[in-house]
DNA sequence: GCCGTTTTCGGCCCGACTGTTTTCAGTCG
C-alpha cells in the first residue's frame, strides 16, 4: 500500500468514526495523522517499521500499529470492523453539501437512509422535514443539492482527468501504426470543465489501434466498438473516444472534433460561401452550388485549412467563436503566451501554512522547473483552520528566506503572505507589517454571502491598499462544486487598473480563475494579469500549465501576464504600487 | 488517540453562517 493510500484508510477511519460518533478528538488524531503520513517523506520499508512511524508527529502506538498493518497486509481489522457497521454507500451522503457526520448519522438511524438515492426518496416523500434537527428548508436544499449532483454527473475538472488523458496520448502516439495523434474537444481548447475526451489518430490499420485503446491500462470498460468509432470508460470515469482517420482525412476531423460547434458553424459558413462544403473528412464541392466553385486546395495540416479559408491559424483555445474570426481575418490575432514565457511564480504555500512541503522542498521544486524566481505566500492570521500565519511567524519564514537568498543564488525567493481580505475590507495584517514583505496577495476565504454591492465595496477597498500586489481567485468559485460568490468584476477591475494591482490566474484546476472570459475586458481597461499556482505541495506547481492554458483562452500574450518577466522586471514591478506612498 | 516537562491527566482550532430553535447544533473554511 502506498503512503497516500493508508491515508486515505485513516481518513476514511476517521469518518466512520465520526458516524458513529466517537469522541471528536480521537477523530481528529486520525485526521491529523493522515495529513502527516502524506506529507512524510519515506520509504515503503518506513512505513512497516513502527519505530519510525511514531517518531511522524501525531502518530503514536495506536495508530503506527494500524499503518504498519496496512502496509504490511494491504487491510486493517479495525477499519474493516468499522465498515460492517455501515452499508458501504452511506460515505456518498459525505458529498452533499450541508450534510456532515451528524445528520447523516440522524437520517441513518431515524430514516433508514444509506444512500445518495435513499435520501431522494426520503426528501420527496417529506420525511426529512419531520426529524429534529431538520426543516423544510434543509431538506429543500437536499434536494437542490442532489439535483445539482445529478446534473454534474459527467462533469470532469480539466486537471481531474489530464493525466490520464496525457497518458493515454502518449501511448498512443508511441504505437508504429499511429502516423498523427491528438487530443481533440473541449480538451484541446482547455476547457476548464469537460465531458468527454476526444482522441484523434491517422492510420493504416485501424483495427491495431482500436484493439490497442481497447486494451489500455487506463480503460475502465468498452461502451461501444466500431471500426472507425471506438468508445470507453476511464479509470477516472471519463467517456473517451477513439476516431481512426487516414493520413489525409487527418486535419479535417482533428479541426471537427475540436471544435467548438460555434467555431465549426462558422468555418463551414465560410465553406458553403465557396460553394464548398466542410466535414470531418475532407472539403468537397457543394452539390447545388450556384456557379463552379473555385479549385479546392490540397490540405494538410490544420494550418493550411484555415488558410484555405482565407484566415490565419486560430489556435485551438480561441476556438469559441468570441471574436476569433474577425482577428484571424485581418491578420489581428495575439501571439498567445506559451508555458515557457513563465519566468517566475507567486502564490505558493508551505507547510508554514496548510502547505505539505517545506520552504526548501517548494523552492527546489520551481527550481526544477526553470523558474527564476517564487514567491511564497502562505495564509496569514485569520485562516486558523489552514494554521493561518501570526506576526511572529511571519517573521521567522522571512529570516528563512533571507538566509535562503543568502546561501543560493541559482533562484531568487520572494517573502509575502496570502492575506485574508476581512468582512468590512480591511487586510489581516497592518501595513507596517505589510510593507516589509515582497509582495502581497489579497484574498477572500470567508463571509462568501454578502451582497454583490458590499462584496464588490470590499474588494475594491482591499485592494486599493498599496502594499497588496495582487487579487487572487476574485470570485472564489470551485469549479463543480461551489458557484463563486457575487461580486461586480468590471468594477474590480477598473479599482485594479485604477490602483495598479495585478489580477491572479490561479491556475489551480479547482479554480482557473479569473474566468478566461473576463480577460479580455481585463486587459482593454489596462489590468495586469499574474499566473499564480496556489500550489499546496511542491508537485502541483506544475498547475501553471492550466493556468498558461487559461490565459491563452483569454486571448493574453506574454506583455500581458508579469511573471513572463525576468527577475530584474519582476523587481521594479513589485516595487510600483507601493512607491505611490 | 496524541501530546507533554507547569505531564501521566487534561487539553486538543476558531469564528461565521444557516437553520433550527428560543439558546444552539451542525457545517464549513
Amino acid at each position: 500500500m502506498t503512503k497516500e493510500q493508508i491515508a486515505a484508510a485513516l481518513e476514511e477511519i476517521a469518518t466512520l468514526l465520526e458516524l458513529k460518533g466517537e469522541n471528536p478528538f480521537k477523530i481528529r488524531a486520525y485526521t491529523n495523522a493522515a495529513r502527516s503520513i502524506e506529507a512524510w517523506g519515506a520509504s515503503f520499508a518506513d512505513l512497516q517499521n513502527e519505530q519510525a512511524l511514531e517518531k511522524i508527529p501525531g502518530v503514536g502506538k495506536a495508530i503506527a500499529a494500524k499503518v504498519k498493518e496496512l502496509a504490511t497486509t494491504g487491510s486493517s481489522t479495525f477499519l474493516e470492523e468499522l465498515r460492517r457497521q455501515f452499508p458501504p454507500a452511506i460515505l456518498e451522503l459525505f458529498s452533499i453539501p450541508g450534510l456532515g457526520a451528524k445528520k447523516i448519522k440522524a437520517l441513518h438511524e431515524q430514516l433508514q437512509v444509506s444512500s445518495v438515492a435513499e435520501l431522494q426518496a426520503a426528501c420527496e416523500s417529506g420525511r426529512v422535514a419531520q426529524l429534529s434537527g431538520f426543516g423544510e428548508t434543509t431538506q429543500g436544499k437536499i434536494c437542490a443539492a442532489i439535483a445539482s449532483r445529478a446534473k454534474h454527473a459527467g462533469s470532469f475538472q480539466l486537471g481531474a482527468v489530464a493525466s490520464e488523458a496525457e497518458q493515454l496520448r502518449c501511448d498512443l502516439a508511441a504505437h508504429e501504426e499511429a502516423m498523427q495523434v491528438s487530443l481533440a474537444g473541449s480538451f484541446r481548447r482547455r476547457k476548464e470543465i469537460v465531458r468527454d475526451l476526444d482522441f484523434i489518430v491517422a492510420t493504416n490499420s485501424p483495427e491495431a489501434i482500436t484493439a490497442y485503446f481497447c486494451q489500455h491500462p487506463v480503460v475502465e470498460n468498452v461502451i461501444a466498438r466500431g471500426p472507425t468509432k471506438t468508445s470507453v470508460r476511464l479509470r477516472s470515469g471519463i467517456q473517451a473516444d477513439l476516431r481512426v482517420v487516414s493520413n489525409a482525412e487527418y486535419p479535417f476531423a482533428l479541426s471537427y472534433f475540436t471544435g467548438s460547434k460555434e467555431h465549426n458553424i462558422v468555418m463551414r459558413n465560410r465553406a458553403l460561401d465557396r460553394g464548398w462544403t466542410l466535414n470531418e473528412y475532407r472539403i468537397a464541392p457543394a452539390p447545388n452550388a450556384k456557379s463552379t466553385p473555385p479549385e479546392i486546395p490540397q490540405v494538410n495540416d490544420e494550418r493550411e485549412l484555415y488558410r484555405a479559408f482565407g484566415l490565419e491559424y486560430i489556435a485551438p483555445e480561441l476556438r469559441e467563436n468570441c471574436g476569433e474570426f474577425e482577428a484571424a481575418e485581418n491578420g489581428s490575432l495575439p501571439r498567445l503566451i506559451e508555458r515557457e514565457n513563465l519566468r517566475g511564480t507567486f502564490h505558493c504555500h508551505t507547510t508554514a501554512s496548510d502547505g505539505h512541503d517545506s520552504l526548501e522542498e517548494m523552492v527546489a521544486a520551481a527550481q526544477e522547473l526553470g523558474l527564476e524566481y517564487i514567491g511564497i505566500a502562505d495564509h496569514s492570521r485569520s485562516q486558523i483552520q489552514a494554521h493561518g500565519l501570526h506576526a511572529a511567524r511571519l517573521q521567522v519564514q522571512r529570516a528563512q528566506i533571507r538566509k535562503l537568498n543568502e546561501t543560493q543564488k541559482s533562484i531568487r525567493v520572494f517573502s509575502g503572505i496570502e492575506c485574508d481580505i476581512l468582512r468590512d475590507g480591511s487586510l489581516d495584517f497592518d501595513d507596517e507589517i505589510l510593507a516589509q514583505l515582497d509582495f502581497v496577495v489579497a484574498s477572500v476565504h470567508s463571509n462568501f454571502s454578502l451582497s454583490e454591492r458590499e462584496m464588490t465595496d470590499r474588494v475594491i477597498r482591499a485592494i486599493s491598499n498599496l502594499f497588496v500586489t495582487m487579487l487572487a481567485h476574485p470570485t472564489g468559485r470551485l469549479l463543480l462544486k461551489r458557484d463563486g460568490y457575487a461580486i461586480d468584476i468590471p468594477a474590480v477591475l477598473d479599482a485594479a487598473a485604477a490602483t495598479g494591482t495585478w489580477v491572479e490566474i490561479n491556475a489551480a484546476p479547482k479554480r482557473l480563475e479569473l474566468d478566461w472570459r473576463w480577460w479580455p475586458l481585463a486587459k482593454s481597461k489596462g489590468v495586469r494579469c499574474v499566473i499564480n499556482p496556489d500550489a499546496h505541495r511542491a508537485s502541483r506547481l506544475q498547475d501553471l500549465w492550466f493556468g498558461v492554458g487559461a490565459a491563452r483562452k483569454g486571448w493574453l500574450t506574454k506583455a500581458d501576464v508579469v511573471n513572463c518577466l525576468p527577475l530584474t522586471g519582476i523587481e521594479t514591478e513589485l516595487k510600483k504600487k507601493r512607491s505611490n506612498r
